[in-house]
DNA sequence: GAAAAGATTACCT
DNA sequence: GGTAATCTTTTCC
């Protein structure tokens, strides 16, 4: 499977990443991740994403900061990750106490693997809790790129997130539509 | 300290 | 489509 590695993209920076978090997360839709270690190397085309804007009920960060939310008042382009059941979930901050959730990626390479839901996709690219506060505009191990991975200007739908009980009207959740890597329950919506 | 809830997922009917 | 697993963080008494 040809991929990724033969077109050379421009690496996500802090300007990317400082700028209103529904710009952010739209933006991401078709870029890179990738994660290298000793393990290897694995990325991923981010196909769907969730905005957690300022005073959202549904953020982590909504009654303020905490021990575990820490990470999501550092600088733009932090990774936070937090555990949930027994997985971890991805974000990368923008504005403070405000990030995008990597929902959903399309496998790039042919190493097999289901990226498609959070906890899955962390467990693809090998992110653990260790590397909550990674600053990714710096890191070697996590990189993000610019989307060269969207290859078809698919339109993006729009609707409500996944999985929250509160301020579950808001439409911030973002995916590729008709992505076949978009996690379930299959996001309604509309096209933008 | 104790209890409840959770940005999930796998497996059931 | 519904529910249980499973354990950390947060919140409440």
């Amino acid at each position: 499977v040809g991929n990724s590695f033969s077109v050379a993209r421009r690496r996500l920076d802090r300007a990317f990443f400082d700028r209103p978090t529904r710009t952010v997360a739209r933006d991401l839709l078709g870029c890179t991740i990738q994660v290298s270690d000793r393990e290897g190397v694995r990325s991923a085309t981010i196909v769907e994403v969730e905005a957690y804007v300022a005073r959202d009920p549904a953020s982590h960060t909504f009654r303020g900061r905490t021990a575990r939310n820490r990470s999501m008042f550092a600088r733009p382009g932090t990774l936070y990750v937090y555990r949930i059941h027994q997985v971890v979930c991805a974000n990368l901050v923008t504005r403070p106490g405000q990030a995008v959730l990597l929902r959903a990626g399309a496998p790039l390479g042919d190493v097999g693997g289901n990226p498609s839901g959070p906890g899955r996709l962390c467990r693809f690219l090998g992110i653990s809790i260790a590397d909550d506060g990674t600053d990714t505009c710096r890191s070697a191990r996590v990189y993000l790129t610019a989307g060269a991975g969207r290859l078809r200007r698919a339109p993006i739908r729009v609707g409500p997130r996944v999985g929250i009980s509160r301020a579950i009207e808001r439409e911030l959740r973002f995916s590729l539509d008709g992505d076949p890597w978009v996690s379930r329950p299959r996001p309604g919506g509309r096209l933008t």
